[in-house]
RNA sequence: GCGCCCGUAGCUCAGCUGGAUAGAGCGUCUGACUACGAAUCAGAAGGUCGUAGGUUCGAAUCCUGCCGGGCGUACCA
């Protein structure tokens, strides 16, 4: 449809241009609310109206004579106060939809994307919250890579920070263990962490004297070559593994993750202090409170002094972030070493290093970066762009997408299920935010386990004769396409209060649904390969017939397939539509309204016990057609495909 | 205080840069499986779109005030 639209614009603009004042902008193509109305509805004569102080219905009419007639259009008609209807060319239409399945007409727009997701603290197990930056960071690829965008997946590891030391203080000094002793845990270490972390706040709650240790370890930490800094890093490491495997259940993965560790230690920040200070983008506080830091001021807010570095010389994780944005756009004139961090399915994800290797792959110098990271750091990313500005790189700060979304929190409700005690002043709120260092939250692996158990009984009462392998696998599937599907359906300013019941639902507008729907397309065709031998490859021989006699189905019919398809056709545009605006809850109910209208169609009419071959023909058609829409859509949200459910 | 965001059906949410009669899911009530798989479908009930103004051919959508809620605004990350 993207490109039948496009055509008409322009055919219609160069049709009208002469005569009326009217912009290629303007000229937009919108859908009418009822079939009977037409399709597609051009709005243009009420803006024309204005300019031409004339009637909008008037000029409509005046209009339709110059334009028509237009090539796969049927016919055109004034509408209401002065809309001008027009009426596609059914079969046409149809047919040429059919022969594009598989293609796009979308286009790249950018030498080369960088996104930054998931991003999670090295120091804990993944929680439902980072599960919803995955979710969202892994579609944006996907849609991108579909539209043709050559594009790079990013996994920032803050494997030298403060949360880092706080678990590597409650190995050492809490539990006294040696490294020796720490490898040998035998228990899923990102949950021995994740409890141990929270230990550890309280601890430092209540013993403050202790942050003295603290401070030494995180500095350490940072030097590197010290016991300390041996046991962060087998923290840090084997965590990482674990979210690499917690997010690859749900097949999300990355191509590089570059580490704090190794912008300090090839002094990123120091190459990105020097520019700044050459640019003087930042400047040294001479009085008032924040002297002896270097500051930064936002354009829009002058008054305020945002702290680069500190007093005593230590650079903010601001300032970091500023080296690391700049090196995304190759503007730092320095580079990380990178060395193989895991292989899987012959994929190797790369880690950085500080250290020289024989291998150098090629990351970053991107031309677009999207930063996903929720909405509560908004202000933080504002600076980071403010330091590109600053630099005079205008086109890398415009290109420096902070690609904000609203957190997940826990009701009262579904924290008691978890089994937390909960205060009463916490009981009466609406809800609370998960806490990583009160180890308040849902872990990732958690939910997908609980998907898992309640997709498999699923499975178990509907396929028992299955083999276990297959139920798992099945189970595994639906379990990611529930996930998924929930962590997409709610718009980016949408808080999410995470509730059990909704989260683990498989029926109504949820991942399931949509797998199903595709699952008993499938079933029709392998009900037709069974019983009548008619087989994938015969669709193609039904393509290519001259005509489709649509005029053989009933009226009614006739209006439920072109609902249907014509639906289906919006497909690109909102694909598009949620790169645009990355609100890609646009493509899930999308998805969810098509698999709707499909599931409609399918109750109404039979494919297999369709006796009228040119009849049969058509809704073969019809189905493979939303099957292949279908099929794409999932594949975009990461939602697998089952054979059976 | 200042900045940003949110208030739409009993509940959870859609409603794109203003467009034709405000939509889904859940829940409630009525129906439909000797099957193209009921993880589904058909139907019913349910809304002064927080509130008061303004802008215009037209406002849930844009602007302003007010009410209610959230987040941010660290020499933390």
């Amino acid at each position: 449809m993207l490109e039948f639209k496009d055509y008409l614009r322009e055919k219609i603009h160069k049709l009208l241009e002469k005569k009326y004042p009217i912009d290629i902008m303007e000229l937009e193509i919108s859908y009418t609310p009822q079939q009977k109305m037409g399709d597609l509805a051009l709005t243009f004569p009420f803006q024309l109206a204005k300019k031409l102080k004339k009637e909008p219905r008037k000029l409509a009419l005046e209009i339709i004579p110059l334009i028509s007639p237009l090539e796969g259009v049927e016919r055109i008609e004034a509408a209401g106060p002065g809309y001008i209807n027009l009426f596609l060319e059914r079969e046409k239409f149809f047919s040429s939809q059919l022969r594009s399945t598989g293609k796009t007409s979308l286009s790249p727009e950018e030498e080369k994307i960088i996104i930054e997701h998931t991003n999670i603290n090295p120091n804990k197990a993944a929680h439902i919250g980072h599960l919803r930056n995955a979710c969202l960071g892994d579609t944006l690829g996907r849609c991108l890579k579909y539209k043709g965008e050559n594009v790079e997946i990013q996994n920032y590891i803050d494997d030298t920070g403060v949360q880092v030391a706080d678990v590597a203080f409650g190995f050492m000094e809490l539990e006294k263990k040696t490294l020796s002793q720490i490898k040998e845990i035998k228990e899923k270490f990102d949950y021995y962490c994740w409890d141990l972390y929270a230990r550890v706040s309280s601890y430092l709650e209540s013993n403050p004297q202790a942050e003295t240790r603290k401070s030494e370890i995180l500095k350490k930490i940072e030097q590197g070559e010290n016991p300390e800094h041996e046991t962060a890093n087998h923290i840090s490491r084997r965590i990482i593994k674990a979210h690499l495997k917690t997010m690859g259940r749900i097949g999300v993965d990355y191509d590089f993750l570059p580490c704090e560790s190794s912008v300090l230690h090839l002094k990123f920040w120091e190459k990105a202090f020097s520019l700044l200070k050459e640019k003087k983008a930042i400047s040294l506080a001479k009085d008032g409170v924040n002297k002896g830091c270097w500051v930064m001021y936002l354009e829009d807010e002058p008054e305020k002094e945002k702290i680069i570095v500190r007093s005593d010389g230590i650079v903010t994780y601001v300032g970091k972030d500023i080296a690391y944005q700049l090196w995304k756009f190759g503007l730092l004139e320095e580079d990380f070493y990178y060395e193989p961090f895991i292989k899987e399915d012959g994929k190797i994800v790369w880690i950085s290093t500080a250290t020289p290797q024989k291998e150098s792959p090629s990351f970053g110098k991107g031309s677009k970066v999207y930063n996903v990271i929720d909405r509560r750091q908004a202000y933080l990313q504002k600076i980071v762009v403010q330091g590109l500005k600053s630099l005079k790189y205008l086109s890398q700060a415009e290109k420096s997408i902070h690609f904000s979304y609203e957190m997940v929190a826990l009701s009262p409700k579904s924290l008691k299920e978890l089994g937390f005690s909960i205060t009463e002043e916490e009981e009466k709120k609406d809800f609370l935010e998960v806490s990583g260092r009160k180890g308040l939250g849902v872990k990732a692996d958690d939910l997908l386990d609980m998907l898992e158990k309640k997709a498999l009984a699923e499975v178990e009462k509907r396929n028992p004769e299955l083999s276990e392998n297959l139920k798992k696998e099945t189970a595994h599937k639906i379990a990611t396409g529930a996930l998924r599907y929930f962590m997409l359906k709610f718009a980016l300013n949408s808080l999410i209060v995470f509730d059990f019941e909704e989260a683990l639902s498989f029926e109504g507008e949820t991942g399931p649904y949509l797998q199903y729907t595709v699952v008993r397309i499938n079933s029709i065709f392998r009900k037709l390969a069974e019983r009548e031998g008619f087989e994938e490859k015969d669709i193609k021989p039904l393509l290519s017939s001259k005509e489709i006699p649509l005029q053989k189905l009933s009226e009614s019919e006739q209006v439920d397939f072109w609902d249907l398809v014509l639906y289906a056709s919006k497909f690109e545009e909102e694909v598009l539509h949620s790169i645009r605006s990355l609100e890609f809850s646009h493509l899930a109910k999308f998805s969810f309204n098509l698999s709707q209208k499909f599931n409609a169609y399918y109750h109404l009419y039979s494919i297999l016990a369709e006796e009228n071959k040119e009849i049969k023909s058509i809704r073969i058609l019809t189905i493979h057609y939303i099957r292949e829409v279908l099929k794409r859509a999932l594949s975009l949200m990461g939602i697998p495909q089952p054979e059976l459910m």
